[in-house]
DNA sequence: ATGGTAGACCTTCTA
């Protein structure tokens, strides 16, 4: 089984070049991020078209997860608990079904940016809230995935220049301490485990030329519960959706599971 | 030199 992580950047503005990324890589799961839309705005048609069940967590403008999968969805919660309030579509979780069912979580973790505001302690917050939430969902002992945009670099390694991001909210020592706080859980970051290569990169902003001088970052993560990692086989970064027509300034990253 | 680009969308916010 085969599940992918990407945040698009508006899946309307990019919706050529996710279906042909899907039709080239034709991912069993996938855990969208940055739609964009609203749930009414989402061109399900398209995705369904290509054999996916769909469940979307949108908002106007901003933000906005997705689900998309071959086998139906079940068990569908929308929002991360424990903040009465929050607006943010940043979480959507749901059970992929079949012989050995999977659940799995799209989630778009504040950019936190700037570090003085309430940006950044709304980040903390959030990064405490997911990790609450995944201690209650490790209780559970089952196949789990919580992939998605964790706006965290969790080491100097994930980035090209540390010294550039030292005021940055992704590479805060906090933000990397609550990063760090999920694999404390027992959570198994794919990458890292499978292959963990310096710079490899998920993420190349659209300005100053950072793709072509390869000034990217490591901030799209897959985290596996113990009954999912034990099943882990491979783990990629496709870098090469960087360079197609009109791409998102993040890659999607691809985890293998065993059956 | 505080730059640069992209997306949503009403003029500026977010990244």
């Amino acid at each position: 089984m085969r599940i992918a992580t990407w945040n698009v950047n508006s899946i309307n503005a990019r919706l050529e070049t996710v279906l042909a990324w899907f039709r080239e890589a034709q991912p069993d799961v996938a855990c969208l991020q940055e739609i964009k839309c609203v749930d009414e705005k989402f061109p399900r048609e398209a995705f369904e078209g290509l054999g996916y069940n769909v469940e979307t967590f949108g908002q106007k403008s901003y933000n906005g997860v997705a689900l998309l999968s071959r086998t139906p969805l079940e068990d569908v919660r929308q929002g991360l608990p424990g903040e009465d309030g929050d607006e943010h579509a940043r979480y959507i979780e749901a059970v992929v079904s079949g012989p050995s069912p999977l659940r799995v979580a799209s989630i778009y973790l504040p950019n936190g940016n700037p570090i003085a505001t309430d940006k950044f302690a709304y980040k903390l917050r959030w990064m405490e809230r997911l990790r609450a939430h995944a201690a209650e969902l490790l209780k559970l002992e089952e196949p789990l995935a919580l992939a998605g945009d964790y706006n965290c670099i969790p080491e100097p390694a994930d980035c090209h220049d540390p010294a550039a991001w030292a005021d940055d909210a992704l590479f805060q020592p906090e933000t990397r301490a609550a990063w760090r706080a999920l694999q404390w859980l027992g959570l198994t970051e794919a990458q890292t485990a499978v292959s963990p290569t310096p710079h490899a990169y998920t993420f190349w902003d659209y300005q100053a030329g950072a793709w072509q001088r390869n000034h990217g970052i490591r901030i799209d993560h897959v985290f596996l519960s113990p009954q999912a990692a034990d099943r882990l086989q491979a783990c990629e970064v496709h870098k090469a959706a960087r360079a197609m027509e009109k791409p998102s300034d993040h890659v999607p990253v691809v985890v293998t599971l065993r059956e």
